[in-house]
DNA sequence: TATATTTACGCAAACGTTGCCGGAATCGTA
DNA sequence: TACGATTCCGGCAACGTTTGCGTAAATATA
């Protein structure tokens, strides 16, 4: 099945005309007559022709439109700076082309190979766990492709980045544990690759640093594919329920490893948080509809997709090679609720 | 900034041969000797050569992309639908680009005019709430863009369609409601305008029927953004609590007005199944999660995906007009939890 | 009236790739 | 030796669009 669509010479054929006088008419250029002009938009409007955004682009070295990599669209944090970003994107004119990793070095390298040969003007991406390996983007990065790094950067790529204020984040929910009493706080960290990951966990020793609790490695915990596969996040908690003296609270380092993790200890019918306080990372709306309700620390996800976009265009559009590079950090949203409120406090 | 890749014709400038001798050699044509080949093709390696798509497109006539338009990717429901579409898209050579409506005529036209633009070889689209108005598609259509339908169908179009047994699921969780003891059933649907609350709603009025329960028009409401504005589902939930004869059951018709009513029903502080029984359609592994756990009639999302994207690559792939459109009709998952139970059932 | 200027349009190249056609060089055969 | 067949490669056009340049006709200027 084939689908074919006007051309701008098509409308030169049925008028009379050269190509370059449709085509000048239709841009509304002062070389062409005010009678010719008109007779060429009515009969454009008329077959409904649209210019061939294709061919436009092989000529201008152009597609305007840019490339997002994520880990997984479900992903309440991932859509939501996808919205950010095309909010942008198309006041601009851009349009948005969306790809998912799954965390999956495979999939990210085809996703690469596909975005950047040609097909998309710059780059937004937040890299999948399972990559250590970043040659790949700094030769994109390096023969010129703007290229922005938001949620879990690369540190050694220099261009700008947009995360969250993880470290503190962390910090403070660490914190608020300790201040309601909780006493032994276990973690459960993403992938140790990732830049989120590290910088998490350097705000829970903080905490527990700046509480006089020394730190204890058999309470840390990673998820290498970020929660993705079940059976990681189980062994997480297994271990740690396992352990001789037993964590009575629990921060989650991500999304996915957070909801998994809690709904893990509620078919084993642990209670929280009575037996276990529990916040994490989540971004869902419906986490306070949970049973107990789920505290949180949520990422202003839609200012990040916003920024990202933001500097991404102005990386696309600007002429000499930018060297002074941007990293935007932006304060986390920390909502407390039942379940990691120490027990006696209940109502 | 600027991005400039090997083209063919760096290669042959290199190498001292013709772009059509390069070409060929790439595609292994007979025409080109080994040592040529050989000689080309580890130069092409050396450099990183990457075919440009865009050219090709130009050339081919065809994008290997297909368009994909959901309300709205962060809807647990759509999110999978993709997934299914990719896993297939992928295995064919075939790109997809992720689009949201958000439920708006405009933006859904934009979309439209985007994509058709020559850049996507086909198109499989749920259309949005507010959409009555049909003729641009029909026309799409008419032009021999190939298109599949899924979950919101367009009747008056004919290719082919891919959504859930609506009416069986609506029909059986209505039934189950009855047979809880519940009595006086209402429900909160999407935009008449949508085949999907029309298929759903005549799930209800039969199941009514086949139980000798007279329909009351009262207690049926509609959210016609699809719960996408809060407001209007807080409407629907008011009007319902304010009747005369108050429900005690509810039956959700759309995934969004799903959580948006279980989640105004708990801040009113009302009980749930004990003053108001629910289910409702949503595809979230969350709802499980919630208090009470939420009863769900989800979707066979993930294969709606896969089903849609091969019907599409067949079209797309097929030499002659295909007429013979094809309707899959899945059956749908009805998953019951302590929100639908009758009180006196609960442990 | 002859020349200069303006107006209004066409021609052709280019973006990267493929495929048809044509042709030089080499080989085989009589 | 002469001829056809084969091997291997280059030239050219085309996909749809834009743009620099060229130019005929129309108008203005002297």
């Amino acid at each position: 099945m084939k689908f074919e669509a006007a051309t701008i010479k098509d409308i030169a054929k049925a008028l009379g005309l050269s190509t370059s006088t449709v085509s000048r008419a239709l841009r509304d250029s002062y070389e062409i007559s005010e009678a010719t002009k008109k007779k060429i938009r009515d009969y454009a409007a008329a077959i409904n022709y649209r210019p061939n955004p294709v061919a436009l682009s092989l000529k201008e070295k152009r597609t305007l439109s840019i490339g997002v990599v994520v880990s997984e669209i479900a992903n309440t944090f991932f859509s939501q700076v996808i919205n950010g970003i095309e909010s942008i994107a198309y006041k601009n004119g851009y349009n948005v082309i969306i790809t998912q990793s799954k965390e999956s070095v495979e999939r990210e390298q085809m996703i690469l190979d596909y975005l950047t040969s040609r097909s998309v003007d710059g780059l937004i991406i937040s890299v999948s766990a399972e990559t250590n390996d970043f040659s790949n983007l700094e030769q994109l990065h390096k023969k010129g492709l703007p290229i922005v790094f938001f949620d879990r950067v690369v540190e050694g790529i220099h261009t700008h980045k947009v995360i969250t204020d993880n470290f503190t984040g962390v910090y403070r929910a660490t914190g608020h544990l300790l201040e309601n009493k909780f006493k032994r706080i276990a973690v459960i960290a993403n992938n140790v690759n990732l830049s989120i990951t590290r910088d998490r966990l350097a705000g829970y020793i903080k905490a527990l640093e700046d509480h006089a609790i020394p730190v204890d490695e058999s309470l840390i915990k990673y998820c290498d594919h970020g929660g993705l596969l079940v059976e990681e996040v189980e062994q997480a908690v297994e271990a740690l329920l396992k352990t001789k003296k037993r964590p009575d609270a629990l921060v989650l380092l991500a999304d996915k490893i957070t909801t998994e993790t809690f709904s893990i200890l509620k078919k084993k019918g642990i209670n929280m948080p009575g037996e276990m306080g529990v916040i994490g990372f989540n971004n869902s709306k419906y986490t306070s509809l949970f049973d107990p309700a789920l505290s949180v620390i949520s990422q202003p996800a839609f200012e990040m997709g916003t920024k990202a976009a933001s500097l991404l265009l102005n990386l696309i559009e600007s002429k000499r090679t930018v060297t002074d590079y941007k990293l935007e950090s932006l304060p986390p949203d920390i909502v407390i609720r039942k379940s990691s409120r120490f027990p006696i406090d209940d109502q």
